[in-house]
DNA sequence: GCGACAG
DNA sequence: ATCTTGTCGC
């Protein structure tokens, strides 16, 4: 019987990602409080402090937390014309970079193989959110596309949605929610795996800590373009190589599938298209997702 | 240089 | 992802 590593007989959550889920939110407290008291600064530079500019957005988005209240005033929109008092020296450990130098040793362990002993099983993984309250569902499908186990779980995310940072977001409580499930063949997350600007995406950051076959299955393209058709499957270029595939339906937009691990893509995108009857995602995925929205609207 | 950017 | 009413269409 398929078992996760993370719950160690009753023991805390153990695993890379959550180990390495750092709390982005003490990271800018701690950034915040370096602003001397007759300087301010502006959100970009705060992300960059952290490690990635990308992350601007998400420092915005923190601010207008409770937690951040008292700092409102030190950070201003924009770089003020007259104003020579924007701080800028920021000092310490740059978390993004770190986290981002892990994404890309891990996605060096992706392991990318035809061999696939059985699909009989698909299982597929969503959350929802209220606030930073993860609602996760992971459903199981048997090759009729019949649900035949379910579960799912509630989970505090520590850290915020930030492009190409996703699974620190995430993959606990998705990996809380497959755990939960007897048993699968195939994985399927919604997200990218290797089609990812550091080769490691959240369906491989899933797959690594499961172990099993996974499929990353995104409704847009986070890197990459998409080339010239080869066969059934329309490759989406990065870096020279074809790190993921365009999959198209007879009407509708397309979706995009990766090698999430242990897959090939072949056999991913195969797998994608036998389950992909309606609507925007394959069936797994839009089974997860209803059991993730329902979870949530149970709950408050 | 500026904007875009899985969920 | 989430905030949100009615509305266009099979």
């Amino acid at each position: 019987m398929f078992r996760l590593p993370i719950h160690k007989k009753g023991r805390p959550l153990r695993s890379q990602v959550v180990d390495l889920c750092p709390d982005f939110y003490s990271a800018l407290l701690a950034l915040l409080d370096q602003i001397p008291d007759d300087m301010v600064t502006v959100p970009v530079l705060l992300a960059s402090a952290m490690g990635d500019p990308v992350a601007e957005s998400a420092v915005k988005e923190a601010l207008k937390r409770e937690m951040f209240h008292s700092y409102r005033e030190r950070v201003v929109p924009k770089p003020d014309s007259s104003d020579s008092h924007i701080f800028s020296g920021f000092r310490g450990k740059r978390l993004l970079e770190e986290m981002a130098g892990d994404q890309e040793e891990r996605g060096k362990r992706v392991v990318i193989t035809s061999l696939l002993e059985r699909d009989g099983l698909i299982a597929g993984v969503d959350a929802s959110y209220k606030g930073d309250t993860a609602y996760a569902a992971c459903v199981v499908m048997n090759r009729d596309l019949e649900i035949v186990d379910s579960a799912s779980t509630t989970i505090e995310a520590r850290f915020p949605y930030i492009p190409g940072y996703l699974s620190f977001r995430e993959a606990p409580g998705l990996l809380s929610a497959v755990s939960k499930v007897s048993g699968f063949d195939v994985l399927m997350v919604n997200g990218h795996g290797i089609a990812h600007p550091r080769r490691c995406g959240l369906a491989s950051s899933v797959g690594l800590e499961v172990d099993k076959p996974t499929i990353g299955v995104a409704r847009r393209p986070l890197v990459g373009e998409v080339g010239k058709i080869r066969g059934v499957l329309t490759p989406l270029i990065f870096d020279g190589l074809a790190v993921g595939a365009e999959v198209k339906r007879s009407e509708g937009p397309p979706i995009y599938v990766s090698v999430g691990h242990r897959i090939d893509l072949e056999i991913a995108g195969r797998i994608t298209r036998e389950t992909w009857r309606r609507g925007r995602l394959p069936e797994p995925l839009r089974s997860a997702h209803y059991e993730a929205q329902t979870a949530k609207r149970r709950d408050s």
